[in-house]
RNA sequence: GGCGCGUUCGUCUAGUGGUCUAGGACGCCGCCCUCUCAAGGCGGAGAUCACGGGUUCGACCCCCGUACGCGCUACCA
């Protein structure tokens, strides 16, 4: 087998879409699996959709989710440039060979006339609206005197009609189309810009790409990449075409309908790990019950022949599973690493009070992270699920109170407090024991202090055992809670 | 409209002619654990395998048709 080169051509829209993300990281998984390379070429033929800076974020997207390619701008490579509008003279020289063999030819019809064809054809019934091949009938001679005129024109690529054009797809198999339902496609526009069929073509032949792997969209447009291919005498690639990502009603993902962009999933706290895993389960299995994966263990198990057909519906609720999964595999050390991040970038950084929470020691966020570990899906989470690790409750949860917190409550607290009084640096079997022997003097069960213990000491109803809240925030921040849960609370 | 592709629990999917009275995962519900919330364990509801014809001793799996969905139908990619 001829070495592995593929590629992700995207145009740059400005952001990566998740099912750009999926096709790219489908042909990753690919090349580093059969030890092949992976291309990034912009597709940047549409001057019309120009967009500052997308090329940029593009890459940085990419490279986020650890997608990184061995040839592309920036990156550079032998077949190169990777940049379409940095290849104009390369497809001049290309198509001028197809004009010559009559694959191609030139074509000076105006909008207006193309315009009133189109219109003739439907209210003629045609089963399709084609180009009348007009153009193709010119002599010599006046297509030089209309160049020479400097008449505008585009390139067309002729269509042989009344033929069988077909092809193979790893993920479709066998694919056949009639000839006569191709349009002679326009390969070079007015503008001397190829279209995407003939820029594609050409430069996955420079590039020397072996697979073309890309979204289903361009199974349609796959007959006149063959004819091109077939047209220059040159070897096919192999083709796979992969199933598309939909929203929630069946419908192409789209922006409508809910996130799309790679960096909306970034800025929302999912982790690469996860986006990466869950976008690889969209349209494809190893055939075991295997769902958690790291992306060295999709590289080891990735075939394309095992690529669904059919399109995907983009389920957030799994990815969230997917995210807490990873989060929870994350070393501690780590976590410390990301909470940091998330404290510098929440609201403890502007507040005034804030100080000393950018400033809590390893050891401090180290324990709120062993205790929360199990309790979070997002990094953020640790600071809204647990807030009461990094200031004091100002409020306490309403329905927690109604139940929690009796007209005998304030006074057992207050017994507490002095038994707590008694310790000596506790850890957590002496805050254990302290209240329940605390309770067993009130004569009643440790419940009915603990309960309302942990409404004090966090302001809700869920998280850590209380015990271990108590030692991560220590005695005396405890009693100074306990205290003011007492004077705050029974105000109510 | 034409052409192409697709169709297994709500969602992602396993399944390649008998092992399927269809398996797993997410989500949902219940139980256990338990000071709460999670995590974990156990269990449950949930798919007449789109529908109709064939082929076959036998079809989720093969063939044909229909319906529905999606894609393409640009001098956009």
């Amino acid at each position: 087998m001829k070495s592995v080169r593929v590629r992700f051509a995207p145009s740059p829209t400005g952001y990566l879409h998740v099912g750009g993300l999926r096709t790219a990281l489908y042909n990753y998984l690919f090349a580093r699996k059969n030890n092949g390379k992976f291309v990034l070429r912009i597709e940047d033929t549409d001057r019309n959709r120009f967009v500052e800076g997308a090329v940029e974020n593009l890459i940085s997207a990419l490279k986020w989710c650890g997608l990184d390619f061995d040839e592309g701008p920036e990156t550079g490579g032998k077949l190169g440039p990777y940049l379409q509008s940095q290849r104009l003279g390369i497809y001049q020289k290309y198509i001028q060979e197809l004009v010559v063999k009559g694959d191609a030819y030139y074509c000076f019809c105006t909008h207006e006339r193309l315009e009133a064809l189109k219109e003739e054809q439907q209210k003629q019934k045609f089963p399709q609206a084609k180009y009348d091949k007009h153009c193709l009938s010119l002599s010599k001679s006046r297509i030089e005197e209309n160049l020479a005129n400097r008449i505008p024109f585009v390139i067309r690529l002729n269509v042989v009609p009344n033929q069988k054009i077909i092809f193979d797809d790893i993920v479709r198999s066998r694919v056949e189309f009639d000839s006569n339902n191709v349009d002679d496609q326009v390969l070079i526009k007015s503008d001397g810009y190829p279209t995407y069929h003939f820029a594609n073509v050409v430069d996955d032949h420079l590039m020397e790409i072996s697979h073309v792997i890309r979204g289903e969209e361009w199974l349609s447009s796959t007959p006149k990449h063959v004819l091109l291919y077939d047209s220059f005498g040159w070897e096919r690639p192999i083709f796979a075409h992969l199933p598309l990502l939909l929203n929630p009603d069946r419908s192409k993902l789209s922006k409508r309908q809910g996130d799309v962009a790679v960096e909306d999933y970034r800025a929302k706290g999912f982790l690469k790990e996860a986006l990466v895993n869950f976008v690889a389960l969209l349209g494809w299995n190893a055939g075991d019950d295997k769902e958690f994966y790291y992306m060295n263990e999709l590289i080891e198990n990735f075939s394309l022949e095992r690529v669904n057909k059919s399109g995907a519906v983009f389920d957030i609720e799994k990815l969230n599973w997917l995210n807490a999964e990873h989060l929870r595999k994350k070393s501690n050390d780590d976590l410390l690493t990301m909470l940091r991040i998330e404290i510098l970038n929440s609201q403890f950084s502007t507040l005034p009070t804030g100080r000393q929470v950018l400033n809590l020691p390893d050891a401090y966020l180290l324990k709120v992270i062993s205790a929360m570990k199990e309790r979070v899906s997002f990094v953020k989470e640790y600071l809204s699920n647990s807030p009461y690790f990094f200031e004091a409750p100002s409020k306490y949860d309403e329905s927690s109170v109604l139940k929690n917190w009796k007209s005998e409550t304030p006074d057992q607290m207050k017994k507490l407090y002095e038994s707590f009084a008694k310790l000596n640096t506790p850890v957590k079997e002496d805050f254990e024991a302290s209240l329940k022997e605390t309770a067993a003097e009130l004569n009643i069960d440790a419940g009915k202090l603990i309960h309302p213990l942990r409404l004090a000491v966090s302001g809700m109803s869920s998280g850590p055992g209380v015990y271990d809240i108590l030692v991560i925030i220590g005695l005396e921040e405890t009693q100074k809670r306990i205290d003011k849960a007492i004077n705050t609370i029974s105000v109510i």
